[in-house]
DNA sequence: ACTCCACCGGAATACTTGGCGT
DNA sequence: ACGCCAAGTATTCCGGTGGAGT
């Protein structure tokens, strides 16, 4: 019973509100994305005198504003319709989740199903979730676009995601439904972060689809600051950020490819540590270690992900560390890693192997990699750990079969005699 | 049952500079 | 002093395999 009670008290000394500062809070207000907005909008204005608009291509970044910026215009221009002859819906499509050419077709379907449908439109068959054949779907789909008419304007968000997984069959179809439709007609915006997807494409398909293209560029740390100082002023309780705070938080997330969402979450971060050891207000020292606290967190969260074989080469390369090593080349590492296999008795892999996970982990940002040649003696990649290795081995040693009782009894005199 | 993908390793080729021959 | 060689991996290319998904 009065476990919580302290948490209940004077919890709001911080925050007022603090879903403000969530991923999914939709603001008002979109600051530095209005000349993007007024194109979309300007694109997407002929539907309400019930025109075809063009299709549109939309890129950036994440945390650019991409997905705000449209479900804004979309809300817009349903407002507008509804005072207009002309009938426009928007229809949003998160193709991460809704993945496959049916699910896509049949949530289409779903969305424009009207509250106020007439009784001859309660005769029209439900689309099940599954069973039905795809050109029935989008049969009917067909079906269902003429009954209503006006323009349907449907956005794919994370298009990228959707021609991954299925293909480009979905947006061909999609497409060239207007050349069928006679009382209807509709609009695809696509939006990606990826600029690559477009070689998945048929060429016919990406021309259809991107006769509009407009770049969200990624905000610079001024721009960030305003967005911040935006929500901050909903979030937080009057004057409980310190001066430096907001900049500090929108010039770290800068540094970061202007990831709004990043400089969101670093900002929500310090405040629950302020909150949490009860300080007054946020300080500049508590965004440092919000920033550090990002850092370790996806690490860990990297780490522990990662295959059992991967674990060994990082393991192979902790060893190292603790013989004094601060610097290892692969060489080094194979030959830890080859023993430490065999004491493990999993499969050992090749140096040819190893090189590629060592790679890897270079990618990840766990390690750092730079190729030398030290001439005679050959060329060869030395790598280091920058952060404290400590975190990691903690990581690492999660792993059942990783701990130190499995290594105890690892002939350790010889990894000092070979590596002293 | 069939396809696709992640994982794996062999072989060939690329790379770079200290050392050695001249 | 100069230039070529060789060491020792990196890197690329490619083909095989087993498991997951459909």
């Amino acid at each position: 019973m009065g476990l919580f009670k302290k948490y209940l008290t004077d919890r709001n000394k911080i925050f007022k509100n603090r879903e403000v500062l969530r991923h999914s809070y939709r603001p008002h207000i979109l600051p530095h994305r209005m000349p993007q907005i007024d194109e979309i909008a300007s694109i997407l204005a002929p539907s309400l005198r019930n025109e075809t608009p063009s299709n549109i291509l939309i890129y950036g970044k994440t945390g650019t504003g991409k997905t705000a910026s449209v479900r804004y215009v979309g809300s817009e221009l349903e407002k507008a319709s509804s005072q207009n002859v002309a009938t426009c819906a928007v229809v949003h499509i998160n193709c991460e989740v809704i993945d496959t050419q049916y699910r896509v077709l049949a949530q289409i379907a779903k969305d424009i199903e009207r509250p106020d449908e007439t009784p001859s439109d309660k005769l029209r068959p439900h689309i099940p979730m599954t069973g039905w054949p795809t050109d029935q779907v989008y049969m009917e789909l067909k079906n269902q676009l003429e009954a209503r008419g006006g323009v349907l304007v449907i956005v794919l968000d994370e298009i990228d995601k959707l021609v991954k997984k299925s293909g480009d069959d979905t947006l061909y179809n999609l497409t060239r439904i207007n050349s069928d439709l006679h009382s209807s007609r509709v609009c695809i915006i696509g939006i990606s972060n990826d600029l690559s997807f477009k070689d998945f494409l048929d060429p016919r398909v990406l021309s259809s689809l991107s006769e509009e293209e407009i770049v969200f560029p990624p905000y610079n740390a001024p721009q960030l600051c305003d967005i911040l100082q935006q929500r901050a002023e909903k979030a937080f309780v009057l004057e409980t950020l310190d001066e430096g705070v907001i900049p500090l938080c929108a010039a770290l997330a800068a540094q970061e490819h202007g990831d709004a969402r990043r400089a969101l979450d670093l900002l929500r971060i310090s405040g629950e540590l302020a909150e949490r050891e009860e300080a007054e207000k946020v300080a500049e020292s508590h965004v440092k270690s919000a920033q550090a606290k990002i850092e370790t967190d996806s690490m860990i969260e990297c780490i522990s992900t990662l295959p059992t074989q991967s674990k060994v080469v990082l393991y192979s390369m902790l060893l190292l560390e603790q013989l004094g090593h601060l610097i290892f080349t692969s060489g080094e590492v194979c030959r830890v890693y080859q023993e430490l296999a065999c004491h493990l008795e999993i499969d050992v892999l090749t140096n040819r192997r190893i090189t590629d996970l060592i790679s890897e982990l270079n990618m990840l940002g766990v390690i750092n990699t730079r190729v030398v040649s030290r001439g005679r003696y050959g060329r060869t990649k030395e790598m280091w750990f920058d952060a404290n290795s400590t975190k990691i081995q903690e990581v690492i040693q999660k792993d059942p079969r990783l701990t130190e009782q499995g290594l105890g009894q690892m002939d350790r005199t010889w990894l000092k005699q070979t590596f002293r």
